[in-house]
DNA sequence: GCTCTTCTGTACCGATCGGTACACTGTTGA
DNA sequence: TCAACAGTGTACCGATCGGTACAGAAGAGC
């Protein structure tokens, strides 16, 4: 019993990466199955909801990750401006600058949008909520926090369409640079 | 011969349409077959290649248009910020404050990107760079230029992300203008 | 030993996939 | 008038799709 659950958890960073490579639509099952080394027969013993509650799964999963390495820091750390500047490398790492999708923002930009759009809203929802709060903290503007916030959300996802299109992780690398330096409050001299 | 020439043209904004709403994978040939109105025979008939075909054609319209429409202006109007400022309405415009998904962007993002890699790359390529031409004539310093160049084309690709997640036009909107802000050459009073 | 539950592989389902074949319509130019 | 051809509809192809059924392996508790 907490055999399974430690193995289904153990499914959904292998589960996470083939839907960032395929996408909705493009990992079937049987990509699924042999990513996993799990038959069809495993797959709906874990996730009798099939695809759907993989990705519903998957996606949990992701913002449980973020809440945790991301959200939570910017929220309550000590040094808000140290949290953001670790919110940037945390990132670059984790999209390998650029070179790995994020699943949330490709979902998005796909037709699965409207079945998984609310756990999609609340990903960017909580992140720039998170990101506005430190900003605030740091000595930002209140009335310009939350805008900046999402400039830097923003300027993140963009920043992996545009290294993925070109090719070029070290555009992701630099967009993310200026958008850190953004976040740094304009203090004289 | 005329006709047909002017029919296959006529074709182009419709697979786009599709393509966009329901990514490569997700737009079946009996999805366009009825977006279209035509049977698999006609569209094979236009299109030989098929799918793969329709896309390529659908990329080289839509470069086409961006050539004509942005590119082109941003290269050689007369007064390069008001080309630049009216990139930003174009965009408003073509994007629908977000509503719209960007083809390009979207099919970076799948993994159709490695099979039509090089007309996505082409694409963003010839935005920097002729945004690049346009902010330099326009006063920013050369050695800026293209990096402010690639953060405004990575940012808007973004702002299609926030916005479509958040399902927030006005978000979308609001990062544009926070973008052509920075577009501005920054002049002392 | 046994039973009960968890987990797995395989066979199978109807539906749909992308693509092909081909007969047909309509128009056009000789 | 008639051959040539662009354009179309339909039937069909094998492959694969997501999903189901189910028998049996594996292991835990007794």
């Amino acid at each position: 019993m907490a055999r399974s659950v430690a193995q289904r958890d153990d499914l959904l960073p292998v589960l996470a990466e083939t839907f960032r490579e395929h996408g909705y639509e493009g990992a079937s099952l049987s990509l699924i199955a042999t990513a996993t080394g799990l038959g069809k027969g495993s797959l709906y013993h874990f996730f009798p909801g099939g695809k759907a509650e993989m990705v519903e799964a998957v996606l949990a999963e992701i913002e449980a990750w973020f809440e945790g390495n991301v959200f939570a820091p910017l929220r309550q750390a000590d040094d808000p401006e140290a949290a953001i500047a670790a919110m940037f490398t945390t990132v670059t790492d984790y999209f390998r600058s650029g070179r790995r999708v994020c699943l949330v923002g490709a979902l998005s930009l796909s037709d699965a949008r409207d079945r998984f759009g609310q756990a999609l809203r609340r990903y960017f929802a909580l992140w720039v909520e998170a990101l506005t709060a430190a900003l605030t903290r740091a000595g930002h503007p209140p009335e310009g926090a939350t805008a900046l916030a999402e400039d830097i959300v923003g300027g993140i996802q963009g920043a992996v369409v545009l290294a993925r299109a070109l090719d070029r992780p070290e555009t992701f690398e630099r967009i993310l640079g200026c958008l850190r330096a953004r976040s740094q409050v304009a203090s004289s001299a």
